[in-house]
DNA sequence: TTGTAAGCGTTATCAC
DNA sequence: GTGATAACGCTTACAA
């Protein structure tokens, strides 16, 4: 593979000049000389080596998507479609830009910081981050860091978030419109100061204001995977008086659709449900599903959009922003 | 950042020795001055350089995950279920081997060949490919390369691939059995060489089998997007004596099935649908979806551990695998 | 049992 | 206008 050097024997020049050419300092390089290197470096294929730039320079152009997993479950990062289709925005512009993404999952917040310092990692995005050891970790870093679903603060961090308290909030209080009382909520494992936290406060909030007590009972943690969400629909049906269902994600509405189906209730004559996140799923079911809408593409774009400004050494104006959630009406809801 | 160099002077020794440490080549350094250097290397926090380490030795440890895309259409590498999950399932593996996974998107061969050279890529997935550009570069790279979902042979890949024409016909057949005859086959763009292309075949081969004459007008390729779909059905509906169809993905089915619905077609009264991989999604829709199944953990499990075989320097003992098809029988296929 | 020195490809500093 | 030289962190002959 040509170095530099070999480009500089090829033109007879030093490897100085032949860097100073490759970045545009060729101020005081003669016209010719430019040529002939430009020549060289295409008639040789020369491309440079990242590591040992990366090595001289204290800058990687490596970005970090990182994903926090709990060791027990052995979930796979790209279970979520919101992940995925995020991952898949954020490499298209990095790469316009001129940067490298690498995947990461990471247990601990000590694999984390090895995995940072073995790359001098110029960056990183990290989604669903709470108050605990990641949080102590992250604050200490003086990287970018760009937070996806999060709702901690620090000087340090960006955070592209969403309204989700008024997501939650207003799917509930769509159902109670609708005439529903007895509504139940299932979402995944509700972590203090989380997304779905927040979720989960929206729609207490819409029970309250509408003098529904809370009941406990009617509240469903579980794991997203669809055997799961059918066994689940199953202790939903055990609570015969349950007329709708808030759900914190779309792929587990769909499921817990399903299993409703074949426990033999009908959605949404039997019971309506409402999801979040809006994704094309959503479209696909039968009945199409009612959920809480937000904007992906936009907020996969805005986030690179914040790192690129950090790692161009300018402090974005807005280190947080919080887009907009809106209901989508579909079929998945009727009124009682 | 502590270095080698630091551990070698707060230990008293030199930088050859705390290497050799590290490498476990400690077979004549003594236990003492072992025990100090781990002391340190712990106290100090120190992590190695990969870019230093890649820089001498040649090896990066980066494994490149590589998705080709079509530069006009702006699709995300993570569209499609299949692709995502299985970018889990090999980041998990690789990581517990000490490999790093980038992802990449690339659009011409010449790009290809950049990205690896930059990091001194020591491996590639790369999946889709074609008897293109992308294969003769391919072919004259000497770094393990797994393919996925591939029909280009060659003796410097792997392959992990399926059976893609049986589960075509499998499905055709499975139409044919219940008394179709009018049936449609609707895929993604069919390229020739491609996956596509076989499972193509295998619909037409179940057709002459059965003596039923090919009708190109039934062959319906179309973008997987739900909006595609949609207007895809539109389409199918037009040719009223379509009684089933062939697809090629379950995202593609699952939405065609939507369309269906909304241009008033029942499934599967007025027509039957098969899919393709058995993906969750099957499990949600209504009716829920007949498909070809594939074993995408397994997949990805043997993709990896073929490149780790071939990292280690050993020659896995087949080139290729090809695994198995089946049909799943759910509610979308009726006997007519 | 441990150390010296060279070199991987690049860039920054400073000199000519 | 251009070029030495040192340095980034690490590994590996080879010496001692």
């Amino acid at each position: 593979m040509a170095t530099i050097k070999d480009i500089a024997r090829v033109t007879g020049v030093s490897a100085t000049t032949v860097s100073n050419v490759i970045h545009g300092k060729s101020g005081r390089v003669s016209a010719e000389t430019i040529e002939k290197i430009n020549k060289a470096i295409i008639e040789l294929g020369y491309v440079p080596n990242m590591s040992a730039r990366s090595l001289v320079s204290n800058s990687s152009k490596v970005i970090g998507m990182i994903n926090h997993i709990v060791p027990h479950n052995q979930s796979n990062i790209m279970e979520d479609p919101f992940q995925s289709s995020f991952i898949g925005a954020i490499e298209r512009v990095l790469r316009e830009n001129g940067y490298y993404l690498m995947l990461r999952t990471v247990e601990t917040s000590e694999e984390l910081l090895k995995f940072l310092r073995n790359w001098n990692v110029d960056g990183m995005f990290f989604t669903g981050i709470f108050k605990d050891e990641f949080f102590d970790l992250l604050s200490t870093l003086t990287i970018p860091i760009v937070l996806i679903d999060s709702y901690v603060q620090h000087p340090n961090f960006c955070n592209v978030g969403l309204e989700d308290f008024e997501g939650s909030y207003t799917a509930t209080k769509y159902l109670i419109s609708k005439g529903h009382r007895r509504i139940a909520f299932a979402s995944p494992n509700i972590r203090d100061g989380g997304v779905l936290q927040e979720r989960f406060y929206g729609y207490k909030a819409a029970l309250t204001e509408n003098s529904i007590p809370f009941d406990k009972r009617l509240v469903f943690e579980n794991e997203m995977d669809i055997e799961s969400c059918l066994s689940l629909s199953k202790e939903i049906c055990k609570i015969p008086d349950i007329t709708g269902i808030v759900v914190t994600a779309d792929v587990m509405a769909a499921g817990i659709m399903a299993g409703l189906r074949r426990c033999g209730k009908k959605v949404p004559d039997d019971i309506s449900v409402v999801g979040f996140d809006d994704i094309s799923l959503c479209q696909m079911v039968t009945p199409t599903l009612t959920t809480i809408h937000q904007d992906i593409p936009l907020r996969g774009k805005i986030a690179v959009d914040m790192m690129l400004e950090m790692l161009e050494g300018k402090k974005p104006e807005k280190r947080e922003v919080i887009l907009p959630t809106y209901l989508v009406e579909r079929e998945s809801v009727r009124a009682i």
